[in-house]
DNA sequence: TATCTAACTTGTAATGGTTACAAATATGTA
DNA sequence: TACATATTTGTAACCATTACAAGTTAGATA
């Protein structure tokens, strides 16, 4: 069990009940969620929950590192929490996006005509296996 | 020079002076432009241009495989010339997107971990070479 | 414990990109 | 030329996100 008070203090970032809720939310469910999705899942356990709250966390957490926002092939911001390296899938029957374990460390901190990389995304599309039967 | 009205009539789409022109901008300027910047760039030679008609049109080219929209690091979609397979680098100092014509072939039409790929999109972070010294 | 201050949360309004829609215009064909 | 269809246009609506100011909370200090 992750003591996510500590988590969040040994980011630098005080530890309010909304801010734990939100983490907690995210470290539980890998789904990806946009900034809406995570509001209308914690507004039934925190009625007084402000959409700018949840945005002024997602946008701290993310600058503090304590989770990643991705831009995937629609025009959405999401945010998983961070672990290792890992790449992403997009079903384009279902919808769904998978993490896929494999990254690409042969990419950072290479040089790639004449630029310097920092990080790599890489995502995928295609079917994934449970729409390909 | 490309003949940009057949190239309109063999993707199936009627070729008229608006889509014309916004096709030519974007195979003239590499710049993986915003719809708006595409809106801003043309106004100035077809005054009565409308921005809905720019969208209409963006989207109907990547419907028919002339352009690809492009998810990069921020939350705007972009929109670049479809032509040979080839990766994005995004300068953190100066913001310039760079093609990189380096492709992952290896990835399309493989499996991982089930799923059937048949696209990817490798977006590269770091500093380019002009901001490097 | 009481108080103070700074940080955090909230709600409303504003912003900006995108889309819906209906009217006006242009195009191709007979 | 006239008609039917497709395209363009402008306005209004929409939705995600941000700005801002006021209200609330929490930690530190005495």
């Amino acid at each position: 069990m992750i003591d996510f008070k500590e988590l969040l203090k040994e980011h630098g970032i005080a530890p309010s009940i909304q801010r734990i809720k939100i983490l907690e939310f995210l470290e539980k469910n890998r789904i990806h969620p946009t900034a809406d999705m995570v509001y209308q899942a914690l507004v039934q356990e925190i009625p007084t929950l402000s959409k700018t709250t949840v945005y002024n966390t997602l946008k701290a957490f993310t600058e503090k590192g304590v989770l990643v926002a991705l831009s995937l092939f629609e025009n959405e911001v999401r945010y998983e929490y961070n672990t290792e390296p890992h790449i992403h899938f997009k079903c384009i029957k279902c919808g769904k996006i998978y993490d896929i374990s494999k990254a690409f460390e042969c990419l950072n901190n290479k040089e790639i005509e004449g630029h310097k990389v920092l990080e790599h995304h890489v995502n995928l599309k295609g079917i994934c296996k449970n729409c390909r039967d």
